[in-house]
DNA sequence: TACAAAATTAAACAACTGTTTAATTTAAAC
DNA sequence: GTTTAAATTAAACAGTTGTTTAATTTTGTA
């Protein structure tokens, strides 16, 4: 499968990963994207074969962001609760810089199995867990984690806290009084960022 | 506005609601319901009017469920902690009774604004918001809970958690070994629940 | 300049969507 | 039994969707 694009496929991809991230795949027509990217209707079944394909070529061009990052983590000289800070920082930026994806992987066709998209996805979420089960087993070898604590769950609230606010940016625009959008983007990379490591770092830390 | 169904019409917001649940408003067609319901496609806007009534209809229908329940929760006579418990676990049977639509009013629709949705949705939002800050406010009061928590991100975390939970069903249920649909539902009102508690318990009761 | 490949276009396609129509059946009331 | 309203039906409607066609333009190359 090729994963090289010319400028011209990544114009329209870009431009779908936008909409997407809006409108939700379903909700994105290949009319939309012509006409947002200024290109005929059948430009983008030329270019990418349908419009699967192009939520698949997609996925492939931002594979690459997926994977890189995590991986030196566990390797960094920093003590675990420094590591989990960082961790949820990755997670965060992560998600915010492929939002578009993200929504689709995680909360549309959740039922459908669409090849492409289930592998990549899942091996990036092995991957992703395993880092977070290194770090954890670690805090508790040392004797700073608590030991009851479902590991497999810690990424749903990480993940879920942040969807669950970005998916109703209206709401807690209004409710704290962010104004702008660039407001609220601020609001997520500060106050919600801390909130979600607070939260995490609390469940780890925790002496019932 | 009518508030009050015959047996047929709640049949077929019943149904609707279900397919709501599992593939979203936009993902379900009149013609699904109307297969499922064992009636004709006109009968939908025969009895609702248009599908777009049909989702207020189920809203209405289901919104004394959401209005209930919390209220008499700050007035019971148990510690700050128990009341976080109960809010909780209150929290997500009421989600888990309706899910169709929750999905819809959390997670689709993001952008537009439909008025009878809207309205609905941030009387139960502000309510329920309420009475969790009264809870924190008393356990802060009484010196147990911590001060530096922003409560109106509370919420998403236990919504979040569970909805990215719920939307990803399969691929949890490979992950931890859950074969039936039974068991699925049984492992969130355990482990998630208790997961949820936990966490939202450590970050207000933690000590930096 | 001439030729071939790539890019772009408008138009049509079939399948689906929500909704409406007008005819028919069912039910209830008198 | 007749009448009137409610319920149900099949069919058609107009709009949108993703995709394909076949013609045209642009581009690069010899």
């Amino acid at each position: 499968m090729k994963t090289d694009f010319n400028e011209k496929q990544v114009q329209i991809l870009l431009i779908a990963e936008a909409l997407f991230a809006e409108n939700g795949f379903e909700g994105t027509s290949i009319r939309t994207i012509a006409k947002k990217a200024e290109i005929n209707i059948a430009m983008v079944s030329y270019y990418f074969g349908s419009k699967d394909k192009l939520l698949e070529a997609l996925i492939l061009y931002r594979t690459s962001d997926l994977k890189i990052q995590i991986e030196n983590l566990s390797v960094e000289n920093l003590d675990p609760v420094e590591k989990i800070d960082k961790l949820i920082e990755l997670y965060i930026n992560r998600i915010r810089c492929n939002k578009g994806i993200y929504r689709i992987l995680h909360f549309e066709f959740s039922s459908e199995d669409r090849e492409t998209k289930m592998k990549v996805l899942n091996e990036v979420r092995t991957r992703n867990l395993k880092s977070l089960e290194t770090i954890i087993h670690e805090g508790q070898a040392k004797g700073i984690f608590r030991k009851e604590v479902i590991i497999p769950l810690i990424p749903p609230t990480i993940m879920g806290t942040f969807f669950h606010f970005y998916m109703n940016k209206e709401y807690f625009k209004k409710l704290l009084t962010l104004e702008t959008d660039e407001a609220f983007e601020n609001y997520i990379q500060t106050k919600l960022k801390t909130h979600i490591q607070q939260t995490i770092k609390a469940l780890l830390l925790y002496e019932s």
